[in-house]
DNA sequence: ACGCCATTTGACCGATCGGTCAGATTCGCG
DNA sequence: CGCGAATCTGACCGATCGGTCAAATGGCGT
């Protein structure tokens, strides 16, 4: 879907350029702390010009959460992979770890917005997120009665998995400071592997 | 030590106002976001007299930076409380998550800290951050060489545990729009024993 | 009571913020 | 090419920012 059969248009390019150096501020600086001279600097256009597009900061910003809500939900998909506790956990945790890691800065744009209150994705949280907990709750349930997991409280267990993942975006400067340096593709791996490893010990039915 | 031998100064009582509203407003908006004439209106004096005490925005920041340090250092020694590896973890975590709990402020504005490039705080990520992983790393591989744990990387589990605990701060608004209001105390000590439980499975050896 | 220093305060400053606007320029279609 | 719409841009605006300052007020030892 949505292959380019006609060639994009000015407004097209414009928006994702401007989009791409908002959400490169934002994720810097935050919301109050980004300024929109500095957007424009960044997406190389007059101030002026940005306005154009986006008449107001607010409205730039709606836009920029916008697509880090849509990446959300698509590594939320792989949970669904499987039916098999141990495959969809995996395949889920990865999948987020991936998008922390390929996305840094949708994933800090994200942590600030719950930090500030969610002034923006409240409506989000209410709705979207809230089924997808409800539903993918009464998976984990399942499997529980299956004998497949521990008698655990699913919330929390994704609370830990977001939590973990997202941390992989939030501190990267932190780890990169205590590693000596950022981390490599295969230490990113390891913390991967290790991090499922850990999860799926932790919840998996004694034996 | 640090017996309040003498009543107050005045200066100390004001201090201690003017860094809890700074506290409050830099961890609701960010660095950038807060305001001066804000913090002061929080602290029910005018402007002009926040910067008698400080004299910048910025000595204002370290200020509430450098007291959050020292609540995150006191957390971590219960790390030290057992040899035992299973009573030393839980005992950390419990800490960091009651922490999360009582100074989400603080917490906040620490995960802000990382997210900016900790501007502030980075000597004390080279020094005394990475001293302590350092020494808890080497008493982790002690334990796995003892056969008290599985082979992990020392610095993923410590990665996990601040991610997990931390984010009972940082998420604290999501998690009370998916639970339909603040979490509880009994939900809260449950989320606790579930992550020390999770985690200790996760790490335990193998039987 | 006096005098000295700490503290408090309102008025004020230059810089920068988000946003506006009129006019110049370019695009795309007949 | 011609022309209306879309796009671009420098100049500009009021509001607010962090910070300053001189004068007023208060606390306190002698």
């Amino acid at each position: 879907m949505d292959k380019p059969l006609t060639k994009p248009s000015i407004r097209e390019i414009n928006e994702r350029v401007i989009l791409a150096a908002a959400e490169s501020v934002f994720a810097e600086r935050g919301f109050s702390g980004a300024t929109m001279s500095m957007i424009a600097k960044r997406a190389g256009s007059p101030k002026a010009n940005i306005h154009y597009y986006f008449p107001t900061k607010e409205t730039l910003y709606r836009a920029v959460v916008a697509r880090v809500l849509t990446a959300w939900l698509d590594a939320a998909r792989s949970f669904d992979a499987s039916d098999d506790p141990k495959e969809a956990l995996t395949a889920y945790i990865g999948a987020k770890m991936d998008l922390a890691r390929e996305m840094p800065l949708s994933s800090q744009i994200y942590a600030s917005e719950m930090m500030r209150g969610a002034p923006v994705v409240q409506d989000y949280l209410e709705t979207t997120l809230s089924a997808w907990v409800a539903e993918r709750s009464g998976v984990v349930r399942r499997w529980i009665a299956q004998g497949k997991l521990k008698p655990i409280e699913p919330k929390y267990l994704f609370f830990m998995i977001w939590a973990t993942t997202q941390h992989y975006a939030n501190a990267a400067h932190e780890m990169a400071t205590l590693e000596g340096g950022p981390l490599s593709d295969e230490a990113f791996e390891r913390a991967k592997g290790q991090v499922a490893q850990t999860v799926l010990f932790g919840v998996a039915a004694g034996g």
